[in-house]
DNA sequence: ACTGAAACATGACATTTGTCATGTTGCCGT
DNA sequence: ACGGCAACATGACAAATGTCATGTTTCAGT
């Protein structure tokens, strides 16, 4: 619990009300934190796993809006809306800890205390910033330069450094990436061949491993 | 000065101590109010016109983000990042009219009134979930319903009603389609052809017109 | 009313991406 | 260790979109 900038800002009496008010919830593979249309309850933090975001349509297909990992927010925004529907899906990669707060609770804090309120505008600020610079991407790149973006971010904010080169954190198939870069399976696996073959990265679901990340970073802009 | 919510909820001393601080400015076509990269000095509301937001790329390829009208608030973002730069540039489409206040007096306003913080998290929240919807559809839909959700989009917010159908407000080439929706202006242009063909729209960039506003909404979620 | 520039239009072709089919590899649970 | 399912792989083809070229229409400013 002390890797989460929210809670940290904030001391004293202040702080033991938000605490609280905060219950820890615990979720494996296959669950799912809430679903896209369900009616907001809850406010959340992210403290152990990652947690991903998804949109779908009428017809299966998927997108993965967000990876959030341990300090991110969510239903921050949503939950603000008063009896507003969740716009996505929450799903747990792997085992996951989370905290919530009421949405009532939740908004007596950002009333009590502008500390808190700033830090979920900063937050908040963040992450539309992010949302349209991931537009921007589908916009004008290309599906290989959309590819080696990902996989250049997720090295550099998660990935472990190895001999061989940056090993990435989570497990992540060809078709998670296919979702969070708007194209195919297929296409996600053919471009993941090629980068094979040009030594840009190695390995499959459970060790991927960025090889070049400099090279990688200039095609993603290129 | 009616219709900006921000003020609005505001009363009493907050709300006078808030007014000193604005200052009006005025831009015209051609103008930039401020372009990507630059740092952030001023949070922004726009009272009268419409603004486009752009982010390009080292190959002038552009991208719209979003038009922002009267009572949308902008920089409540970037301008609370310390010291951060424009993630993109504001250009205004024709003549316009902002309010702006030092990112300092910003921050003072979010610290004394919670209600302002709050409606500040609302508004923000909201630009999330838009600009994620916006990846989502970037992400699975073709360019004719990414259009077609777009000048349904635009007809239902902005649009006045005419005998013939619904008058877009704004003035919108071909190109600007094309650069909100993420497609070249030649794509633009032919899928304008055939809606034009099909009865779904009629005019030009002064005089746009959309005559089937609800098989426009089927298309762009077929 | 005239004129130059911007906007609109369309064809021909290249490239990118999706779709469907089929086969191989890797990994997890018993 | 092995059986089965998910993940990975690849070919062949179709569809969507981009690119470049060329011509017409519309419109704002003189």
């Amino acid at each position: 619990m002390d890797r989460i900038p929210l809670l940290n800002i904030l001391s004293g009496a202040d702080r033991e009300r938000v605490l609280s008010e905060l219950t820890e919830a615990r979720y494996g593979k296959g669950d799912l934190i809430f679903r896209e249309g369900e009616p907001t309850e809850y406010f959340h933090i992210v403290t152990e796993g990652t947690v991903k975001c998804v949109k779908s349509t009428a017809d299966g297909k998927e997108c993965t809006l967000k990876m959030l990992m341990p300090g991110d927010l969510f239903c921050c925004d949503a939950a603000a809306f008063d009896g507003g529907a969740h716009p996505g899906t929450a799903q747990p990669m792997g085992d996951v800890r989370i905290l919530r707060m009421s949405k009532k609770a939740y908004f007596t804090m950002l009333r009590q205390s502008p500390d808190a309120a700033l830090e979920v505008i900063k937050y908040l600020g963040n992450r539309l910033n992010e949302a349209q610079e991931k537009a921007k991407i589908l916009a004008l790149d290309r599906a290989d330069q959309r590819l080696a973006a990902l996989l250049a971010d997720l090295a550099v904010r998660s990935g472990i450094e190895e001999p061989q080169g940056i090993r990435l954190s989570m497990r992540l198939t060809r078709q998670d990436m296919a979702n969070m870069v708007g194209t195919t399976t297929e296409t996600a696996i053919r471009i993941m061949s090629r980068f094979k073959r040009d030594r840009l990265v190695s390995g499959t679901a459970n060790r991927l491993l960025v090889r070049d990340l400099d090279r990688l970073k200039k095609l993603a802009s290129a």
